[in-house]
DNA sequence: AGATACTTGTTAGTAGCAAGCAAGTGGCGA
DNA sequence: TCGCCACTTGCTTGCTACTAACAAGTATCT
């Protein structure tokens, strides 16, 4: 669709300019074959090829198939995370995380295409050496941190309740995260992911809430 | 390991025997595989070598990669859901939902190498055409299916509150076992399995419980 | 003798490498 | 400032090792 006009287009470029627009074609074209075709069957060949290139582009810049993929989820995830603090701005404590419950399922809404494609990439990578296994740990543990920190500012605000540990209380809700997304991943009908989304966010309030405030409400 | 004493004791049995163990030789190879190497790297020729036979014998027998996968998931996941359900026993809401909880970090501990391979096939099932996302698909429905009754017959009793949607809970409940499992595999020293069990357990009697039971605690 | 478990020969297709081609880049002498 | 030429860099193509899958063959049971 976009690759038609490469051949005029690439006349008078610098080099650096060449390099950048055939490395981003490329992670265009893997995400697109990834999440059409699957981790597997996205050849090298076909995604150097649907870029607007040869079929040994994509093995020569990023060094393997793997490469290419660490390089897909790094530029998919930057923006995401991005998006992210972006959308839940300065809010802490419950609001962050039900902010990012909400973040979360509207970018699901907005570009499914890069968010299957990177949760494609994410769990495809916990094979004992995927070979970009590395780079996702990096995201979960960003992720999982950025949450440790609105939990530890609503306790400190007294909304949340101080029994609860932090971290652990993180990677919960990161579980909540990630495996509601598989499921949708895997039956993208069968389940209700914005219904969902709401009975995750009440749970949270219930649960979280100091016993002070408990009791308020 | 166990593959040592194939060539003698194969001699003077009946062919259907001679069937159902290779098969069962097979899969135990592909279980060890994919967790030693990961779905990809983990080939059909070491698989059928490691189980004693011939390079060949695996595609001959399930048809393909993909066959030889579901024949894993179906022998796992079979053995599991039925552990289970045998653990659970006859509890029901609240009560099922924390037993199932300790199940899984049960089973986990247990038989580590079963889970990894379980779940790693799970989360490369995501891809459009992976072979074997239907049995997953199925796997995960059937699970669903038990904790919609267990959250059913939890408000039937009054035990939880009524305002609870059970197939959205379910669905719930259940991407927090697969995101909890998840991050395990992706990070195995970097997550505190048996905490967030306890957290989750917490968590959901807190935010399942009827307002009546709430008052009463 | 026939069926069935299993093996081996072969093919199409893949990732990755290395050698080569062509287009851009920078320095030097005028 | 201009033009040439060595050199770098983006990209392509030929090749190798390996894989899944299939078909034809051998050995073992019934």
């Amino acid at each position: 669709m976009t690759a038609d006009t490469d051949a005029p287009s690439r006349a008078g470029m610098s080099q650096a300019e060449r390099a950048a627009l055939s490395d981003r074609r490329m992670i265009d074209a893997a995400i697109e074959l990834v999440v059409e075709r699957g981790v597997e069957k996205a050849t090298l060949k076909e995604i150097g090829e649907r870029a607007g290139y040869s079929r040994g582009l994509a093995t020569y810049r990023f060094g393997s198939k793997a490469g290419l993929f660490r390089a897909v989820i790094r530029a998919v995830a930057t923006r995401w995370l991005g998006e992210f603090t972006r959308h839940v701005g300065a809010r802490s404590g419950i609001a962050a995380l039900c902010a990012c419950v909400d973040s979360w399922s509207r970018f699901a809404k907005e570009s499914p295409l890069h968010v299957r494609a990177l949760h494609i990439l994410f769990y495809q990578s916990i094979g004992p050496d995927s070979g970009y296994r590395e780079r996702v740990a990096e995201v979960l543990e960003r992720q999982r941190a950025d949450v440790v920190a609105w939990v530890r500012a609503g306790i400190a605000a007294g909304e949340i309740d101080p029994a609860v540990d932090p971290r652990r209380q993180a990677e919960l809700f990161c579980a909540f995260i990630y495996g509601w997304t598989y499921q949708w991943l895997v039956q993208p009908d069968a389940v209700d992911f914005q219904g969902v989304a709401e009975d995750l966010k009440r749970m949270l309030r219930t649960s979280l809430a100091a016993p002070a405030s408990r009791r308020a409400s």
